[in-house]
DNA sequence: CCGCTGTCCTGCCAGC
DNA sequence: TGCTGGCAGGACAGCG
């Protein structure tokens, strides 16, 4: 389930792969996707080149060669695979197969979007109403970007009064922090995740910018995390989740003062971390 | 406006 | 072995 680093890995793995292919052909298995595809949804993709492929927050972004851009979100459980030939069989899940001409560059055919759990989506926009697009017009800054310096994260934890672990995964505030690198993140900062985000000073908002791009980034540099379903676009699996400090940890010792780590719930969401050593 | 809860959907795993 | 309940990386509507 892709955080920010899962997203920017596949993200790598298609432009290596599907860079300036063709579409040939596109087959939707199911619409009903979190968002359902629009009914020209084949039709628009078809016979148009691959240009470049971005990521804005956690979403995909596949430019072709008109003004139009693809974009795809994997929720929870999608993910992208690249094969050569069409499988026998297609898996119960595989909702969308995109299909390549063939061309004397690579071996790579046809694009599977699969995603059992379908909070995933893939929609269409375009190069000039992108911004202002519903999916992308309340987006915050990009962690990774200059922008997000302790200054800013100081300003946006100061107007609010919820948990600072809410605070830095609203994707209205900052994107492409999800559930585990705020966890992470936070213990690194050494900052309690149930602290009124208010209460945060500006040291800490500074520390803690830096180790949400430092975590980001590790995690990217060792192709992002698998927990259960997350599979590179490439097919093998990253393996970051070797690296989780707190994550996933319940009871286990922290790695900093041997305290065991605890898990409580927090909108609906497991936080794991060091009583001991964020406060 | 703000903060929090519930919900969408399926699969998997622990516990009985 | 088989069933059940709880939980899963996201995002958003809707409630008080």
């Amino acid at each position: 389930m892709p955080e920010l680093p899962e997203v920017e890995t596949v993200c790598r793995g298609l432009a290596q792969n599907i860079i300036h292919k063709h579409i040939s052909k596109v087959t939707a298995r199911r619409r009903d996707l979190r968002v359902p595809l629009p009914a020209n949804f084949e039709k628009a993709l078809e016979k148009k080149e691959i240009t470049r492929i971005a990521r804005r927050a956690k979403y995909i972004l596949i430019h072709l060669d008109n003004d139009a851009i693809l974009v795809i979100h994997l929720g929870m459980s999608g993910t992208l695979i690249l094969h050569e030939k069409l499988p026998k069989t297609f898996r119960k899940h595989d909702h969308v197969i995109i299909e390549f001409a063939p061309d004397k560059k690579s071996k790579i055919g046809y694009m599977v979007f699969h995603d059992p759990r379908r909070f995933g989506l893939m929609a269409l926009t375009s190069k000039t109403t992108f911004a202002k697009h519903k999916l992308f017009v309340n987006l915050g800054p990009e962690p990774l970007d200059k922008k997000l310096n302790g200054e800013y994260l100081y300003t946006i934890l100061q107007s609010s009064k919820a948990p600072v672990k809410s605070v830095i995964m609203d994707q209205r505030k900052l994107v492409g922090v999800g559930n585990i690198y705020a966890c992470e993140a936070l213990f690194r900062a050494h900052i309690h995740p149930e602290r009124a985000a208010n209460k945060v000073t500006q040291k800490e908002a500074t520390a803690l910018v830096v180790q949400i791009k430092k975590v980001l980034e590790a995690a990217i540099k060792s192709g992002g995390s698998t927990v259960r379903d997350y599979v590179r676009s490439s097919g093998d699996s990253g393996y970051f989740q070797h690296h989780f400090s707190v994550y996933g940890r319940k009871g286990l010792p922290c790695l900093s003062c041997k305290t065991p780590v605890s898990v409580i719930r927090q909108s609906g969401r497991s936080t794991f971390f060091c009583a001991n050593c964020q406060k």
